[in-house]
DNA sequence: CGAGAACTGACAACGGACTGACAAGGCGGA
DNA sequence: TCCGCCTTGTCAGTCCGTTGTCAGTTCTCG
């Protein structure tokens, strides 16, 4: 999971990432307007967390931008408490959550996952497919109910094929999001990650359609 | 076990203070109603000590509002003597449990570990977890029965995971609930307990994903 | 049957985690 | 009040799990 931080204040910014990171996102951070702007709409990320008081440019103006050059990620802003217009004016611009200043990391969390949930038209933190369970909140898989011990980037993988679990996705999309725009690695390390998941979870769990990408088998969930 | 207590009365804050810590908690203290709903709707506790009579803003009104803003930490309200409507009143607006003023420090002592042992989902004041049993009202920790000595800060750590057993805990947020927001520690001192602990506690008690946190081994309970 | 895509085992580099040593701070006893 | 012990944070060195790359093999489809 991709997750843009868009914040100017650097103590809050540092404390958002740190708790993204530990969520299990892969996190980017800008601190203004206007590269909030470039990289929210040069990238793909699955969550956006967007504070409205900006340098540069206004947050609501990034975020009406975005959505008019045809962004979708979920966007979840930050807004002063109280500030009863912003809130109004961010939902109608596009935004999907809002959550008051100050806030609980934990309820940022929170609130984080269950958009990204959303965006995948689930709505529950353990996904089933087949024979495999992810738990986005423990970050563990299961096969059968048997635990599967995963690494963390496997993990990520994983997460992502079930959250995308009626569709085929390309490994250059996973490259993407397993390692954002840093895109120093070679194509080849999706597979290797893949083996290496494949040999845990044992067959049947994880399809490959040649030439388009990867999937969740969703065999009997016997 | 992080402990925030509201209360203007000098004396008596000084007083909770020092009891709480005596504990094993650890304690911050705010002295009227804006801060505490400040602190409490930013901060994670695990537990809520809240006069009702407040300067700035009532007490009920603060614990409605965190209420209303996600915050669920249990809260044990302090209310005058014979101030019959004020405990209805606090049940009403989401408190946990309550105390009526004068008290004795020992009994809040124990309502307040009832608490947090009630808002962890366990309702007993010792914890099994595999071999290990924590004792969270003598502040002791055994291994097989055998009492193994533990400082403060190490039973601090131990009964947090006691206290989270079905999952895995990042050290951040050890971090956090062994010292509160003051971030001037290093992360390595979180390895360092767990370290110490490991010589004490012997192995195959607290077991680490790597990249992902702690956890107690929940292996037979023999 | 050939070419390209995908798979997989081996290996090396990286970084997170562990640990022992040391120093600072706190607390109790003399 | 001073001294000494216990506790605890930091540092540095080491270890080991994780992960990227490479190379060789297998598979699939035209």
């Amino acid at each position: 999971m991709r997750a843009l931080v868009v914040e100017d204040e650097p103590r809050i910014a540092a404390d958002l990432e740190r708790a993204l990171k530990a969520a299990g996102f892969l996190v980017e951070a800008v601190a203004d307007g206007e590269a909030a702007w470039f990289r929210g709409g040069t990238e793909n990320y699955d969550l956006i967390v967007l504070d409205l008081n900006l340098p540069r440019l206004d947050g609501l103006t990034v975020l009406k931008r975005w959505r008019a050059e045809g962004c979708e990620s979920p966007v979840l802003i930050l807004t002063a408490r109280g500030a009863w217009t912003e809130r109004v004016e961010g939902i109608d611009a596009g935004a999907d959550d809002y959550l008051p200043k100050p806030f609980r990391m934990e309820e940022l969390i929170a609130r984080a996952r269950a958009l990204v949930r959303r965006a995948g038209g689930r709505g529950n933190a353990t996904q089933q497919v087949g024979r495999l369970t992810v738990d986005l909140n423990r970050m563990t898989a299961a096969i059968d109910g048997i635990p599967v011990p995963v690494t963390p980037l496997e993990f990520r993988l994983i997460s992502y094929l079930a959250l995308n679990r009626d569709r085929t996705v390309p490994p250059t999309e996973l490259l993407e999001h397993l390692y954002g725009d840093d895109d120093s690695r070679e194509a080849n390390a999706v597979e290797a990650i893949i083996t290496r998941l494949r040999r845990k979870l044992g067959p049947g769990v994880i399809g490959t359609r040649r030439g388009f990408g990867y999937h969740l088998e969703n065999g009997p969930t016997a």
